[in-house]
RNA sequence: GCCGCUUUAGCUCAGCUGGUAGAGCACAUCAUUCGUAAUGAUGGGGUCACAGGUUCGAAUCCUGUAAGCGGCACCA
């Protein structure tokens, strides 16, 4: 006799080898038609699997959360099926569940294009009504390979060699149709339901690894029930509707084009944003002792040489040589992929003490990286970039203290731009590097110490993590990963600790001792992309900027030619004041003047009428709301204002008061 | 870079199985002076991404190139 413990605490007696589903029907019939797993001691598991010790138990019905992932696992293995029985001869090979779905990796001569999807759909319904049952069998090897081999699953076979030795191989069968899979799986294919959909075909590489084939994915979506998938779907299209490529051409920011794929042409209102952030973060930089600088974009081939990036990264860079016909000269120079090379030239000349460190050097540093061509995406991956780039020299004593003003100085810019989700991720020791096992013991134990302190610090508001093996060759690194308003993550900030460059370089500076002694160099972005940054900032806000970020604050719109004067008068002052402003004398209505600048997204709208002009006011329109406030100018003036001005200066602004 | 798809006016898109281009918005002109999300009329605008090929004839079919899109790989 075996012990089942109950969520409710209750303990119960049953013999041995008693399967899931007889507990659950012993239970209740309704319980047992309901469910499609149990949890023993906390792990999911099939409902049929005989349970032969005491173990803690929990039958998990199909409306429990974790029974989502279990829908989307078998509507994988019903799309397989479906595949398989539509198009004979196609292999299968992986199908895992993913955020929001699942797919299946399928080999296949033909790749399958959109108008395969309806089809595969329509079968897969038909195999649901079926409602054959999930059996599991446990196969030997040989068996196994015998007879997937016999299947012509050429890729199954190299999965069954995979399977660590000693770990069962379990096959699970749904009527005819069979997979090898770890499981566990619902109790049939019927209780998946109907709230699913495929949604895309691409291809994806066997195993991950770009020298082997290429399959054919097909990405599914599965859901409980009908509104959790409309529900799903409208967030895609949400979140479409926000796309930075899209509001960057309706907002009149930015354009790409053809000759130049992966650079951006910055329209003026982009480019207002662009500065913006820069003038914010040179605000941010001043009183923390950071020097701005800027280094070359061209640079011989030679120091490029010096510094390792000829060696590791040429076939990320871009070389320039003379274009002239007639020309002699024929030295490469190389467009700078990074700053520090630049910075450490920098630290060089002259000699540096001891006195000076930490030197915290800082640049709005454009760069450029030959990206692959199917990298290349909007803002947020691109070819020419500018980074917020500053490099601290300092000792090894000194770095503890400089990455925690990182950290600072990293999350409360976020906090700045609205983003008060970030995760904070310590990336270790990769396989190739440089350096000595001793130092990176030293380096790991300071930034894990640094981790712990910034965790600490945030009062368990910032979330923190290890990132195995993820270093950089030179040195362990801390990537920052906010979250942005539709949920989604993005890596921005890094620090990085090198003990590679500097000595590469030579660089060093004067010890108390009088001895040369080589600075350690932090790496470390905030933004980490203006670009990206941007593409980011156009997400999160939906193109609804704060105030003090948007590149046409105000419009001033009249409503007839009466009040051309005033609206005049009114634009003059708020730009005089600082503002940007724009004003709007056009002969139309003020209806379509208003949807106008509504679409356009700015986020005040004054209207002068003859009323306004005669009474020294105006009518103020929010982006986003039909009611209209009037006030005197002066005050709408001074509202606007404290409104634009730039929350780094609200603080000083207070501090002051 | 790899797989698939796409590329027609500034934007969004139509153009069936080949017979040499069309809409809406935008733009310009004229009329309208109208108080909070589209006033009306008229007009201009396209070597159909580029280069080859098939054909009496190509936006349409084929090949290549480029860029873009969705993934994969990459992302110091």
């Amino acid at each position: 006799m075996i012990h089942l413990t109950f969520p409710d605490g209750s303990v119960r007696e049953f013999a041995a080898g008693t399967t899931g589903r007889q507990v659950a029907e012993g239970i209740s019939k309704s319980l047992a038609k309901k469910s499609v797993a149990m949890t023993l001691g906390g792990t999911l598991t099939d409902l049929s699997d005989p349970i032969t010790a005491d173990a803690s138990i929990e039958i998990v019905t199909r409306e429990d959360p974790r029974a989502l992932e279990l829908i989307r696992h078998d509507a994988a293995h019903v799309m397989a099926e479906a595949v398989q029985e539509l198009f004979p001869g196609t292999q299968v090979t992986i199908g895992p569940v993913i955020e929001n779905g699942f797919y299946y990796d399928f080999a296949r001569p033909e790749p399958f294009t959109t108008e395969d999807l309806p089809k595969i759909e329509a079968k897969m319904r038909e195999i649901i009504t079926r409602n054959a049952h999930f059996t599991k069998e446990v196969w030997s090897r040989e068996e196994a390979k015998r007879v997937f081999a016999a299947k012509g699953e050429a890729f199954k076979l190299e999965l069954i060699d995979a399977i660590p030795a000693g770990q069962d191989l379990k096959i699970y069968k749904q009527g005819q149709w069979f997979d090898l899979c770890r499981g566990p799986h619902m109790a049939s294919t019927g209780q998946i339901g109907s709230a699913f959909k495929l949604t895309k075909v691409a291809g994806a590489y066997w195993r991950g690894d770009s020298t082997k084939p290429m399959l054919t994915r097909i990405y599914g979506t599965a859901w409980h029930d009908q509104v959790e998938l409309d529900a799903y779907l409208h967030m895609l299209e949400e979140a479409e509707k926000r796309d930075h490529r899209k509001l960057g051409r309706e907002m009149d920011l930015f354009h790409f084009q053809e000759e130049g794929p992966g650079v951006v042409f910055w329209h003026s209102k982009g480019w207002s944003m662009f500065q913006e952030l820069i003038a914010y973060m040179r605000r941010r930089l001043r009183p923390l002792g950071y020097q701005e600088v800027n280094a070359p974009q061209l640079l011989d081939k030679s120091l490029w040489e010096t510094s390792g990036h000829w060696g590791w990264y040429k076939e990320n860079m871009f070389a320039a040589q003379s274009a002239g016909d007639d020309t002699e000269d024929e030295r490469v120079f190389a467009i700078k992929p990074m700053n520090c090379p630049g910075h450490v030239q920098i630290f060089k000349h002259g000699l540096k003490s001891y006195r000076d460190l930490p030197l915290r050097m800082a640049e709005f540093g454009a760069v450029h990286r030959y990206e692959p061509s199917g990298a290349l995406h909007g803002l947020m991956r691109v070819r020419g970039f500018t980074q917020d780039d500053a490099h601290i020299f300092c000792t090894e004593e000194q770095m503890a203290d400089e990455c925690l003003k990182i950290n600072d100085l990293i999350l409360s810019t976020y906090a700045d731009f609205g983003f008060g989700e970030v995760v904070v991720k310590l990336s270790t020791r990769p396989e190739k590097r440089v350096g000595s096992d001793a130092v990176w013991d030293h380096a790991e134990a300071v930034m894990m110490r640094v981790l712990k302190t910034i965790e600490e610090q945030s009062g368990g508001k910032i979330k923190t993590g290890i990132l195995e093996g993820e270093g950089a060759f030179y040195g362990p690194k801390f990537e920052y990963t906010l979250r942005d308003a539709i949920g989604r993550e993005w890596q921005c900030g890094t620090t990085q600790v090198d003990f590679n460059l500097p000595e590469r370089f030579g660089a060093f500076y004067v010890d108390s001792d009088g001895t040369k002694k080589t600075p350690v160099m932090i790496h470390r972005a905030i933004c980490g992309s203006m670009e990206r940054f941007l593409g980011i900032l156009i997400e999160h806000f939906a193109g609804h900027f704060p105030l003090w970020f948007a590149p046409v604050q105000v419009v001033v719109a009249t409503i007839t030619s009466e009040a051309d004067g005033y609206a005049e008068a009114v634009v003059d002052k708020l730009r005089a004041a600082g503002l940007r402003a724009e004003v709007d004398l056009r002969n139309e209505k003020i209806n379509y003047k208003v949807r106008e600048h509504s679409v356009a997204k700015v986020p005040v709208i004054l209207v002068c009428g003859k009323r306004e002009a005669e009474e020294g006011t105006v009518n103020i329109r929010r982006l986003g709301s039909r009611d209209q406030v009037s006030a005197t100018l002066d005050q709408a003036l001074a509202d606007l204002l404290a409104e634009a001005t730039p929350p780094d200066l609200q603080r000083k602004l207070a501090a002051a008061a």
